[in-house]
RNA sequence: GGGCCUAUAGCUCAGUAGGCUAGAGCGCGCCCCUGAUAAGGGCGAGGUCGGUGGUUCGAGUCCACCUAGGCCCA
C-alpha cells in the first residue's frame, strides 16, 4: 500500500519562485482593475486622516536608486498608516519649472536658435511632462499606490497661481525686497548665466599687486613716518574701481615689509614670493601681528574718494596672493558675503554689456577688456602698482558664446530674514518653529537649525524664462514697483485661468485694472519684472498649493520625508514660506533618510559604473527586492546597496516567501469559521506560538510606530526563519502529515498556522506589497473579506494571548533542543543515525530542570523531532553521553523498526497484522480515516 | 576649509543608563533529509568593535585627535 496517499501532505498552491519580474505587473494591473487606490481611500472614509505630503522630484530623467528608495519609504509609511486605521490620500507630485530642463531645452535647439519665450516655455513644459509621465510609470512600477492620475505638478495653472498669492502675503507683510546680489554674466549674450551654464577654460589673466596706503595710524607699525600700505593681489583689475574694502584672515599672522621708504603690510607666511614677485630684494619684515589687529582701519581707494575699510574674512587663506584679499562685493560672491556682513556699499559700475558706467569715474565707457591696460597704467602712475604680470588658470566662460564671463551684482528681489515688523524676524519665527517639530532622527533639528540660523537672505528671482514670473509691475516713467490687492489678484485670476503662460503673452496694462496711473508720476504706461521665482519658492508653497486647495486632504501635513539634502532644499523653503504666511511650519514632523551609496559606501556615479539602475533591478530581479532592501536599510545615515546586498536581499525575500508558502500549503484544507480550535483546546506548543505571534506583532509594531522601519523587517525576518521555519513549522509536519485531517490536534495546529499567516502577510504587506497580495489572493475566496491585502486592518496586539509562564518553559525546552541537536549532529557524524527520527535520546538533567522534562516526556520527541525520548536522573554505567551545554544527552539508535507512513521508529511497528509496516498511531489513524 | 552625520564578523543589523569569553540572521564550510525539494533541518568557522591617545577599577558604549566616507556650505 502507499501510505503517502493517506497523508495531508500540503497543497503548494504558491509557487516557491516568485517571477516577480512578470507577477508584479499583473497584480499593478489587478489593482488598476478594482481602484485599488479609490478603495482604500473609500474605505478610510471618517477615519483620521494621516497625510504624507509629497516632496516633488524633478521632471527630468529616469528614477534612480535614491528617488526609488525615496519613493519606497513612503509608500511603506502610507500603506502602514493606512491599516493602522488612518485615511491616508497620498498625492505625488514633479517640480516642473527650472533651469535644468530650460538649459536642457535650449541646448537641444542648439546655441543660435532663436525661439520666443513662449514657445521655449512651450517646449520646456512638453519636455517635463515627458519625464513626468516616465517618472510615474516607474513609480508605479515599484508598487507605490497614490493619486497617480491626479498629481500635482508645479507647472499646473492653480499651482502656479498659488505662487502669487504666497508673494503677495510676503510682499504685504514687508518681507520681499528688491536688493543686488553678484550672479554670473555674459556679456555677449547680455544674460545671466546659472553654475551649470559655466564652462571652465583656462585663461590668461593679469596678475597685479596693487598698494592701499593706510589713511590712518597702525601704531604696530608705524615708525619714522613711513607710510604703511595693505597690498593685494588680484587677476580682474576692472573689479577695482568697486573696491570697498581689504580682507585679513582672523588667524594668520601678519607682517609688515620695511622697504626703507614705505612699509607693506602682508601675510607673514606671503613675504618671501611676493617680494620676489616685486622685485625687491632688500627688505626687512618687522613685528608680526593679526588681522583683527587692524580691523576698521582705513586705506585709501586708488580713485575713489571713499575709502576701503580693513576687515576680516574666513576665506582669506595662503594659496595664493598676499594674505590680503581685495573686496568688491558687486563683483564676488565672497565679496558679497563680507559686504552683507559689514554693512559695506556695493557699487557695480559695470553695464549689461560689460562696459564701466559713470560710477567708474574716469573709466567710464570703456570696455573692459579695454579699461583693464588703462587700469594697470594708471595704477603704475600712481605709483601704486608693485608688480605686473600674467597667470593662466580656469575660468568660468558662457556655455554658449564661450566667451569668459563675469560676476556683477545685479537686481534681486529678496525675502528678509532678519526684518523685524510687529513681531520677530522671519529668521526667529523660523527657529522657533523647528522647535515644535518632530524631527526624525533626533539629530536633524540640529542640522536644519544651524542652516536656518546661518543663511542668508534668500534670493527668489532667476534670470530665466521657464517658471512663474515675479508678479511685479513697474511705472515706465519712474520705475515705481506696482504691486498691490489689485495687481495681485488680477494676476493670480490670470496664472489661474490660462498658466502663468499669460505674463509672457499679455501685456503689461492687463494686470491692471482699467485706468491704473502710477501714483508717483501719474504715468499710465507699465512694464513687466522680467525674473521668475526660484523653483525653490515654488515647491516650497507646495504645501499650500496641494494641501489647502485639494479636496480630502489637510495643512498642515503630519510628515514629510525626503533625503538629507533638503534641509537645505525643500524642508526649509516649505518651512520659510510657511512660517511666512501662516506662521507655523507646514508639517508635524520631517523624516530625513540618508543618501544611496555603493557597497564601500562611496558616491554612486555612471563614471564609476557603481550606480545600481532601479529599473534594472525591477526588470530583472523585481521592485519587492527593492523594497524589501529600503526597508530592511537603516536610513539613519547613508544607505549601501549593490549586487551583494541586492543578492541577500533576494536570499531574504526567499525565505519570507516560503514561509508563507508552508503556511499556505498546510492550510488549503482548514476553514476557520469550521474548524478552529479555541485556545484553551490546542496543544502545548501551539499555545506557545500563539503568544510568539502576539509578540511579534506588539514588537513590530512599536517598532514602526517609531520608524524603525529595518528593524522592524528584521524581527520579522527572524520570525520567519527562527521561530516558524527551523523550529514550529518543522516541529508541526509530522502532526499536520500524518494526523488525521479533521483531528483535534491537526486543527489545533492549523488554527495557530492559519493565524500566524493572517498575522504574518499583513504585517509583510506595507513592504512586499506585491507578494503580500499573491499570499492573501492564494488564501480560498471565502475567507477572504476582501479583494486586497491592502484594505485590511494592522494585526491588534492581544496581551491576553500570551502566558508567560508558558513562554518561559518553552524558552527551557527550546534551550535543551539546541542541546540535543548539538548530541544528535555529534551522533550523525559518529554514523550512529542519519535523520532525527532515527534517533532515540536519552536526557539526564536534575532539579528543577528535571521536573520540567519529566512532566513533558510525551511530548519531547515532537518537538526534537526524534523517535524516543527518556528523561533520567542517571545513565546506567559505562555510558556517556555528550555533554555540550547545560544538559548530559545520549543518543542512540531508535528501537523497533520505521514506520513506513510516519516514518517514526516504533516497537509497535509489525504489531498489526494487516499493515505490517506501519506504527500503532498510524494503524489508529488509518481506521479513523477508513470510518 | 567650515557645519552636521556615519564607521561593530564577507553582507544587513542588535548591542539598553560603561561591567559576562561582543550577539543575531544571511552568506560561507561540513553534514542530514528528499512528504516545503532550484526547498527544509543541523553543526561549525568568521569581528576585539575604523585608528591613536585619554577618563575610569573597568569602554564597542564617555572625551580628544586622526583616517575614511556621506550631505550641505565655502
Amino acid at each position: 500500500m502507499d501510505y503517502k496517499e493517506t497523508l495531508n501532505l500540503p497543497k503548494m498552491v504558491f509557487p516557491m519562485k516568485g517571477n516577480l519580474a512578470s507577477k508584479e505587473p499583473e497584480i499593478q494591473e489587478y489593482w488598476e482593475d478594482i481602484h485599488i487606490y479609490d478603495l482604500i481611500l473609500e474605505k478610510g472614509e471618517g477615519r483620521p486622516l494621516f497625510i504624507l505630503h509629497d516632496g516633488p522630484p524633478y521632471a527630468n530623467g529616469d528614477i534612480h536608486v535614491g528617488t526609488a528608495y525615496n519613493k519606497i519609504i513612503k509608500d511603506i509609511i502610507v500603506k502602514y498608516k493606512t491599516m493602522r486605521g488612518f485615511r491616508c490620500p497620498y498625492v505625488p507630485g514633479w517640480d516642473c519649472h527650472g533651469q535644468p530642463i530650460e538649459h536642457e531645452v535650449t541646448k537641444r535647439l542648439g546655441a543660435d536658435s532663436d525661439v520666443d519665450k513662449v514657445e521655449l516655455r512651450a517646449m520646456c513644459r512638453a519636455y517635463a511632462m515627458e519625464y513626468m509621465e516616465k517618472q510615474r510609470e516607474q513609480f508605479k512600477r515599484l508598487g507605490v499606490l497614490g493619486e497617480f492620475k491626479d498629481p500635482y505638478l508645479t507647472l499646473a495653472p492653480s499651482y502656479e497661481a498659488t505662487n502669487v498669492d504666497v508673494f503677495g502675503e510676503l510682499y504685504r507683510k514687508g518681507l520681499i525686497y528688491k536688493g543686488r546680489k553678484p550672479i554670473h554674466w555674459c556679456t555677449n549674450c547680455v544674460t545671466a548665466l546659472a553654475e551649470a551654464e559655466l564652462e571652465y577654460e583656462d585663461k590668461e589673466s593679469h596678475s597685479i599687486y596693487v598698494k592701499f596706503p593706510l589713511t590712518e595710524e597702525f601704531t604696530t607699525l608705524t615708525r619714522a613716518g613711513k607710510p604703511v600700505s595693505l597690498v593685494i593681489w588680484t587677476t580682474t583689475p576692472w573689479t577695482l574701481p568697486a573696491n570697498v574694502a581689504v580682507a585679513l584672515s582672523g588667524r594668520l599672522p601678519y607682517v609688515g615689509v620695511d622697504t626703507g621708504e614705505e612699509i607693506l603690510v602682508m601675510a607673514r607666511d606671503m613675504v618671501e614670493g611676493v617680494m620676489e614677485e616685486m622685485g625687491v630684494g632688500d627688505y626687512k619684515a618687522t613685528d608680526t601681528f593679526t588681522g583683527p589687529e587692524m580691523e576698521g582701519l582705513h586705506c585709501r581707494h586708488p580713485w575713489n574718494d571713499r575709502d576701503s575699510v580693513v576687515v576680516l574674512a574666513p576665506y582669506v587663506t595662503l594659496e595664493q596672493g598676499t594674505g590680503c584679499v581685495h573686496i568688491a562685493p558687486g563683483h564676488g560672491q565672497e565679496d558679497y558675503l563680507t559686504g552683507l556682513e559689514y554693512d559695506l556699499p556695493d557699487p557695480m559700475p559695470v553695464d549689461d554689456l560689460g562696459r564701466f558706467t559713470s560710477e567708474a569715474g574716469q573709466f567710464a565707457g570703456m570696455s573692459l577688456d579695454k579699461a583693464n591696460p588703462e587700469i594697470l597704467k594708471d595704477l603704475r602712475d600712481r605709483g601704486l602698482l608693485l608688480a605686473a604680470g600674467t597667470v593662466t588658470h580656469p575660468y568660468p566662460h558662457c556655455w554658449r558664446c564661450k566667451q569668459p564671463v563675469v560676476f556683477r551684482a545685479t537686481p534681486q528681489w529678496f525675502i528678509a530674514l532678519d526684518k523685524e515688523g510687529e513681531g520677530p524676524s522671519l529668521r526667529q519665527e523660523a527657529m522657533d518653529a523647528i522647535r515644535g517639530v518632530e524631527w526624525i532622527p533626533e539629530w536633524t533639528a540640529n542640522r536644519i537649525g544651524s542652516m536656518v540660523e546661518s543663511r542668508p537672505d534668500w534670493c527668489i528671482s532667476r534670470q530665466r524664462a521657464w517658471g512663474v514670473p515675479l508678479p511685479v509691475l513697474y511705472c515706465r516713467g519712474c520705475g515705481r514697483e506696482m504691486v498691490n490687492d489689485e495687481t495681485l489678484s488680477v494676476i493670480r485670476a490670470m496664472f489661474e485661468a490660462e498658466g502663468a503662460d499669460a505674463w509672457f503673452t499679455r501685456d503689461p496694462e492687463g494686470f491692471l485694472p482699467e485706468g491704473t496711473a502710477c501714483p508717483e508720476c501719474g504715468g499710465r504706461s507699465f512694464e513687466k519684472e522680467t525674473d521668475i521665482l526660484d523653483v525653490w519658492f515654488e515647491s516650497g508653497i507646495s504645501h499650500l498649493a496641494v494641501l489647502r486647495k485639494r479636496n480630502g486632504l489637510r495643512w498642515p501635513a503630519d510628515l514629510y520625508v525626503e533625503g538629507s539634502d533638503q534641509h537645505r532644499g525643500w524642508f526649509q523653503s516649505s518651512l520659510l514660506l510657511s512660517v511666512g504666511v501662516e506662521g507655523r511650519p507646514p508639517f508635524d514632523a520631517v523624516l530625513t533618510h540618508g543618501f544611496t551609496v555603493d557597497g564601500f559606501g562611496r558616491k554612486m556615479s555612471k563614471s564609476e559604473g557603481n550606480a545600481i539602475d532601479p529599473r534594472e533591478v525591477y526588470e530583472r530581479s523585481g521592485a519587492e527586492i527593492l523594497r524589501l532592501w529600503t526597508a530592511a536599510t537603516d536610513y539613519s545615515s547613508d544607505m549601501s546597496i549593490s549586487e551583494e546586498i541586492l543578492a541577500q536581499s533576494t536570499e531574504s525575500y526567499r525565505r519570507i516567501r516560503n514561509t508563507l508558502r508552508f503556511l499556505i500549503g498546510n492550510t488549503s484544507d482548514f476553514d476557520p469559521g469550521e474548524h478552529t480550535v479555541p485556545t484553551r483546546e490546542m496543544e502545548e506548543i501551539d499555545r506557545w506560538m500563539v503568544g510568539r505571534i502576539e509578540r511579534l506583532v506588539e514588537n513590530v509594531t512599536s517598532l514602526m510606530d517609531r520608524w524603525n522601519f529595518h528593524q522592524a523587517v528584521g524581527a520579522l525576518n527572524l520570525f520567519c526563519t527562527v521561530e516558524l521555519s527551523s523550529l514550529y513549522l518543522d516541529v508541526l509536519k509530522d502532526r499536520l502529515y500524518t494526523f488525521p485531517a479533521d483531528s483535534r490536534e491537526r486543527r489545533s495546529a492549523q488554527s495557530v498556522l492559519f493565524s500566524v499567516l493572517e498575522k504574518l502577510n499583513t504585517m509583510i504587506a506595507p513592504v512586499l506589497a506585491h507578494t503580500a497580495e499573491e499570499a492573501f489572493q492564494a488564501i480560498p475566496v471565502g475567507m477572504r473579506a476582501e479583494k486586497s491585502v491592502h484594505l485590511l486592518p494592522w494585526p491588534e496586539y492581544d496581551p491576553e494571548l500570551v502566558d508567560v509562564m508558558l513562554e518561559e518553559k518553552w524558552g527551557r525546552l527550546i534551550e535543551v533542543r539546541e542541546d540535543v541537536y548539538r548530541a544528535l549532529e555529534e551522533a550523525r557524524r559518529g554514523g550512529v543515525v542519519g535523520t532525527g527520527l532515527e534517533a532515540s535520546v536519552k536526557i539526564l538533567a536534575d532539579g528543577t530542570l528535571l521536573e520540567l522534562l519529566a512532566g513533558m516526556e510525551d511530548q519531547l520527541p515532537e518537538l526534537f523531532i526524534v523517535s524516543q525520548v527518556e528523561v533520567t536522573d542517571s545513565l546506567p554505567p559505562g555510558v556517556q553521553g555528550s555533554e555540550t551545554g547545560g544538559v548530559t544527552v545520549v543518543v542512540e539508535k531508535a528501537s523497533g523498526e520505521k514506520c513506513r507512513r510516519c516514518w517514526n521508529y516504533s516497537p509497535s511497528v509489525g504489531s498489526d497484522p494487516e499493515n505490517p509496516d506501519i506504527c500503532q498511531r498510524c494503524v489508529a489513524t488509518l481506521e479513523k480515516i477508513a470510518r
